[in-house]
RNA sequence: GCCCCUGUAGCUCAGUUGGUAGAGCAGAGGACUGAAAAUCCUCGUGUCGGUGGUUCGAUUCCGCCCGGGGGCA
C-alpha cells in the first residue's frame, strides 16, 4: 500500500472511530461564519487538481468530502490522489477507515467539522473538494444527527420482514406513527423505508421530526462553491472512459481481487470498479465486458452527481470544455473566489 | 449472373391478417438526513431503406432501385 505521508489522519478521527462513537460532541459556536471554498463536480472533472492548485494559491490545506476514498486499501479504483498529485498540500479525511469499518454521513460531518474549524483556527482558508453531494449538504448546512448509532440487526430484521410479507407491511407500520414519510418516501425504496422504520424504534422520535430538529442549528460557514460541468456531456463521458483504462494500466483488477477479499466490508463492495469485477472473477464475464460495465455505471454515477449539485443555487459552474485549458480554467476560479465576499 | 433472407428508435429486434408502431439495452430528467460510487422514481415520433403502383387509406400487398447477409454456379 501507498504511503501517504502528505494526508492527515487526524488523531481524532482515529479516535473518533474508535472511542468515540455516540459520544456526545460539543458544539462549536463562533459568532463570526467560518470562510471556505468548496469544490464540487463530476467524477473525472478534474475537482482534485484544481482544489491542490487553489490551496497552493492560498497555502491552505484540503478537507476530502467523498465516501469511498476515505477507505485503506482503495486506491485506484476511487482515483485516490497519489502523493504526487497532492503536490505536498495537506489531505484530510482520505485514507483513514479500515474496509471492514463502518462510516456514514454522521460520522463525517463530525470529522469535517473538526478538521474544518482546525485549519481555519490556524488562520488558513480550508479547501472542500469531493463528489459525495450528501456528505457536502448535510455538513454545509450542519444537519445535526442523532447520537444513536445506526441498529444493523434491526435493518436486517426489517430487511427479511419486507421479503417474506412485501414491502407494503412496512410502509403500513410506517404510516402508523409517520404518515408524513410513508408518504414522502416511494414504497419502493426498501433502504429508506427501514430506516425511517428504524430511527423511531431506535430513538422514539419519527423521520419527520428528526428532520426537523437536524435543521435547528444555522450553517457556520460562508463558502464559496465552485462546481466543475461540460457543455458538452460526451468529452466528459469520454474522460470517464480514458479514466478507467488507465485504472487498468495501474493494476486495478489486482486491487480489486484484494479488496473483495474483506467479505465483511459492505461499503467496499458498493464501490464503483470493484463490484463489476466480480463476475469476471467468478468467470461469468469477460474481462472486457466487466470493464464496459465499469464505465457505463460511472457515466451513470457522474449523473447523479450533477443532478445532486444542480439544484444547489449557490455553486459558481465553470464549464470545463468550454474554458479548455487547465490554467485558464484555475485563473477562472482564483477569480470566483477572490470577488467572492466571504 | 441467378436464387433466398433481410432493411422499423443511437444499438439489438418485435409488430401491424392494410387504419402511420413498441420492447430490451444505451441515453435523458428527477429524488436524496446514519452502507450514498448506494437506493429509488419518471421519460420512447421514429422520412418503419428509396421510389412508383394497387387502395378511401401502405410501414404492411405488388413492381423497380439501393444497402446488408447467405446459397448456387
Amino acid at each position: 500500500m501507498a504511503v501517504y505521508s502528505n494526508v492527515c489522519f487526524c488523531w481524532f478521527a482515529e479516535l473518533f472511530l474508535q472511542y468515540t462513537k455516540g459520544c456526545n460532541m460539543e458544539q462549536h459556536r463562533s459568532e463570526q461564519k467560518i470562510p471556505l471554498i468548496v469544490i464540487v463536480g463530476p467524477t473525472a472533472s478534474g475537482k482534485s487538481k484544481l482544489a491542490v492548485k487553489l490551496a497552493q494559491w492560498k497555502k491552505t490545506e484540503i478537507v476530502s468530502a467523498d465516501s469511498m476514498q476515505i477507505y485503506r486499501g482503495m486506491q485506484i479504483g476511487t482515483a485516490k490522489p497519489t502523493e504526487e498529485e497532492m503536490q505536498g498540500i495537506t489531505h484530510h479525511l482520505i485514507d483513514f477507515v479500515n474496509l471492514e469499518q463502518s462510516f456514514s454521513v454522521a460520522d463525517y460531518v463530525v470529522l469535517a467539522k473538526r478538521c474544518v474549524a482546525a485549519i481555519a483556527q490556524q488562520g488558513k482558508l480550508p479547501i472542500m473538494v469531493g463528489g459525495t453531494g450528501l456528505y457536502i449538504n448535510s455538513f454545509l448546512n450542519n444537519l445535526q444527527f442523532t447520537s444513536q448509532d445506526k441498529d444493523k440487526d434491526l435493518c436486517d430484521q426489517l430487511a427479511r420482514k419486507a421479503e417474506r410479507q412485501g414491502i407494503e407491511m412496512l410502509v403500513e407500520e410506517l404510516r402508523s406513527f409517520d404518515p408524513q414519510s410513508a408518504d414522502r418516501i416511494d414504497p419502493h425504496n426498501v433502504s429508506r423505508i427501514i430506516r425511517a422504520i428504524e430511527i423511531y424504534r431506535t430513538t422514539g422520535i419519527t423521520m419527520t421530526e428528526h428532520m426537523i430538529h437536524s435543521r435547528l442549528e444555522p450553517s457556520p460557514y460562508s463558502y464559496c462553491m465552485i462546481g466543475l460541468d461540460y457543455t458538452d456531456r460526451n468529452i466528459l463521458y469520454e474522460q470517464i472512459n480514458q479514466r478507467v483504462e488507465k485504472m487498468l494500466e495501474m493494476g486495478l483488477v489486482k486491487e480489486a481481487r484484494e479488496v473483495l477479499e474483506f467479505k465483511n466490508s459492505q461499503t467496499a463492495l458498493q464501490a464503483i470498479g470493484y463490484k463489476e469485477l466480480i463476475p469476471y472473477f467468478y468467470g461469468d464475464l469477460t474481462l472486457h465486458e466487466a470493464v464496459d460495465n465499469i464505465k457505463r455505471e460511472t457515466r451513470r454515477y457522474a449523473k447523479r452527481q450533477l443532478t445532486w449539485f444542480r439544484r444547489n443555487q449557490n455553486i459558481h459552474w465553470l464549464k470545463v470544455d468550454e474554458i479548455g485549458s487547465t490554467e485558464k480554467l484555475i485563473e477562472q476560479a482564483k477569480k470566483i473566489v477572490e470577488n467572492f465576499k466571504f
